[in-house]
DNA sequence: CCCTCGATCAGCT
DNA sequence: GCTGATCGAGGGA
């Protein structure tokens, strides 16, 4: 289980590239789901115009932001789908990580039940509406400490072979920092969602 | 392959 | 009333 050393850490950017290639746990109701992270964002605070907390901004929504580091912030998008990323740095530095794509491990029966579907196909864990879902992280989570049994993030040997970086994907909204190569995802992963085009990072 | 569109709600104006 | 850190279905090339 990464520990709060992992999520505490200056550099939202860093800590975005080495979640790749970490596992997602859930042990929901006794439902264990994991899969392997493999495309993440960076969500860098008050001056990325990008950031649900940029300038500062707090609501409801996005207070968890604001908080220490290592707590689950799931939000409801566009009304449907619910992300989830990874508050990091500080207490009142509100940076995070979204998990924008997983690789299942365990729990595939238990994954295609949540979704509906009926085929563990690329899909199931593409995109970051789907990871919740697959992985069964709601909105109610916010708040919920990755240092727990039930809800975490955990390492094994696994290196990821090599990591591409690319502007984040819908954040056009955003002006100039849309353009900011914030996003991190495994070469040739098919689980990936978007654009698989970027720059070589590693 | 590409494009468009609807779903559905928190937060902002 | 509009927009958004999305997804999947449907239609055309």
């Amino acid at each position: 289980m990464l520990p709060m050393n992992f999520y505490n850490r200056p550099d939202v950017l860093t800590i975005a590239r080495e979640l790749l290639g970490k596992i997602i746990v859930t042990r929901f109701d006794g439902i264990l789901t994991t899969a392997r992270i493999v495309e993440t964002e960076a969500y860098a605070g008050i001056t990325d115009r990008a950031a649900h907390s940029y300038g500062g901004r707090r609501t409801n929504r996005t207070e968890i932001m604001f908080g220490e580091a290592g707590r689950a912030y799931v939000y409801l998008c566009y009304g449907i789908h619910q992300l989830f990323n990874i508050v990091t740095n500080e207490k009142d530095i509100p940076q995070a990580v979204l998990i924008r794509a997983a690789e299942p491990i365990e729990g595939i029966p238990a994954m295609l039940q949540r979704t509906g579907k009926k085929n563990a196909d690329f899909t199931l864990t593409r995109g970051p509406g789907n990871v919740s879902k697959a992985l069964g992280i709601r909105t109610a989570h916010t708040g919920h400490s990755l240092m727990a049994d039930e809800f975490h993030i955990t390492a094994d040997n696994y290196m990821p072979a090599r990591i591409m970086i690319s502007p984040r994907i819908g954040v056009d909204y955003a002006g100039e920092d849309a353009l900011l190569p914030y996003r991190f995802f495994l070469k040739d992963n098919r689980y990936v969602s978007g654009k698989m085009s970027g720059n070589i990072y590693l």
